[in-house]
RNA sequence: GACCCUAUGGUCUAGCGGUUAGGACACCUCCCUUUCACGGAGGUAGCCCGGGUUCGAUUCCCGGUAGGGUCGCCA
């Protein structure tokens, strides 16, 4: 039989990236094994579920590239959906939990108290065996000896989630449940559930946590815990695939940068790490560098297009080749988008703020003629081309007897207002030749 | 408080009874170079502690410590 497995997101109006991690191992353990994929949206908590908080998860999952066989097509209120084993909305799945809710009265596993229906749990230990962890035998906690049984449906009707989660679960005929292991300890209520409607449990494997870089748990508020924040930030969907693969699985073989068809093949569950990883801004950021390289020139140009859009910058009253070829020669040098409005902005506004440091030491009286001579050096260069600047400026250097880098300097400031940037003779090309001795001239007054 | 999981450089990890403890990110030095980045060559840095078992423990067992998780009419 092909596993069935599920993510089963809670719509809180964003996905955490540790879920986001387990959704791409439940994603690689479905595709490597031919299994099914299976969303389901846990929205038994109706006042703050709310269509845009659905949307965000099918969101995240489609930029990741991760798709289901089976679950909610869109966030809408009608719910559209596919696969076999619907509603895949808990708020949609009502009948079935009052239907197994009696199932489990009429089995004398289940009574009412106080209004609310509980289940009665066995106070034996009960064994876990995960295929991550291993078995585990959990025993009772000194407050679950004064009282092993749990709420299953609140006064108020609601049924809770560990018997909506193992009821769905049953029901959809999952057979691998892949999940954090903050539910590690809670398995035992669930194989107790599944006991008691007659039915063996599906396989547990339980992954381990994303924690903050300092070891601290990562919750909502941290930076980086939403996924939605990799991409506005300019991350590639594959860079951040690649660094998740990387925390808590590993190839085996010192491998780094793996494409997802590579981690499809050789994902497994018995290669999944034991113990919690903490995410590694700078080790992710080092990948991304890596895809960003291989960027296409088109693919580049449309989301540096989109970078410099959403900082304010204007590219539309621009010729497109200008946009284009100034794009192209940031290529290779920025690793995230979200760089781009500073390190490229000076193709894009006359309004230059130089760097204050390097304006100290390059806007001096001594420089002054210097830039002045490479200034007339600039406006007799014809075609204003990156080898014409080039010879240009190197000849200025020779004649000046000094090194290229005294002439280099105050020209990249004068013209970007930083200390480093993309190449400088090509930037200037791109900057063409009036754009570049108007600059030059507005610097010359602040020596 | 109880129960559960985990423990290799700063971080992610390979190794799982005998290794000069391997790789990657980060960091440092040098080279390349118009800056930066890339690339190349070096370098600093690690088996949590204490007991066992064993001829021999980073690797196995026990205890401690530390970190994480769970014990809800939250999910």
């Amino acid at each position: 039989m092909k596993p069935r497995v599920r993510f089963a997101p809670s719509p809180t109006g964003y996905l955490h990236i540790g879920g986001a991690r387990t959704a791409l191992f439940n994603w690689l353990y479905a595709r490597h094994t031919g299994g099914t994929f299976v969303l389901r949206i846990e929205d038994t908590d109706a006042a703050r579920n709310t269509q845009e908080a659905v949307e965000v998860i099918l969101h995240g999952l489609r930029w990741l590239g991760l798709d289901w066989d089976e679950g909610p097509t869109s966030g809408e209120g009608s719910h559209p959906s596919k696969g076999d084993y619907g509603p895949y909305f808990q708020s949609e799945r009502g009948e079935n939990y009052k239907r197994r809710v009696q199932e489990l009265k009429d089995k004398g596993f289940a009574y009412e108290h106080e209004g609310a229906v509980k289940f009665r749990m066995q106070r034996e230990p009960i064994l876990i065996p995960d295929l991550v962890v291993g078995d585990v035998e959990r025993k009772l906690t000194d407050r679950e000896e004064l009282d092993p049984d749990f709420v299953i449906v609140r006064s108020d009707g609601q049924p809770v989630f560990h018997f909506v989660n193992v009821v769905d679960d049953l029901e959809m005929k999952i057979t691998h449940v892949i999940r954090g292991e903050d539910h590690l300890s809670n398995t035992a209520k669930h194989i107790a559930l599944f006991r008691a409607f007659g039915v063996e449990p599906p396989k547990y494997a339980h992954i381990p946590l994303i924690l903050n870089i300092d070891g601290t748990k990562m919750s909502k508020r941290d930076k980086g815990a939403s996924l939605a924040s990799y991409q506005e930030d300019g991350f590639l969907a594959e860079a951040l695939n690649n660094y998740l693969c990387l925390l808590g699985w590993s190839p085996k073989d010192n491998t780094e940068k793996l494409s997802i068809a590579d981690v499809v093949e050789r994902f497994d569950l018995p290669q999944i790490l034991r113990h919690n990883a903490r995410f590694d801004f700078e080790k992710l950021l080092w990948l991304q560098g890596e895809y960003c390289r291989e960027l296409s020139n088109d693919k580049f140009y449309e989301l540096g297009l989109h970078a410099l859009a959403k900082s304010g910058l204007d590219t539309k009253s621009l010729p497109a080749d200008y946009v284009k070829a100034a794009l192209e020669t940031c290529r290779g040098k920025i690793k995230i988008f979200s760089e781009l409005p500073a390190y490229a902005g000076f193709y894009f506004r006359d309004d230059i703020a130089y760097d204050p440091e390097l304006a100290k030491k390059s806007f001096v009286p001594e420089n002054k003629p210097r830039l002045q001579k490479l200034r007339d050096a600039f406006a007799a260069a014809d075609p204003f081309t990156a080898g014409a600047i080039e010879a240009a400026l190197k000849a200025t250097a020779t004649e000046l007897g000094v090194k290229v880098g005294v002439l280099v300097h105050p020209v990249r400031l004068a013209c970007t207002g930083n200390p480093s940037g993309p190449s400088l003779y090509h930037l200037l090309e791109v900057l063409g030749k009036e754009k570049a001795l108007a600059r030059i001239d507005r610097a010359l007054v602040n020596f």
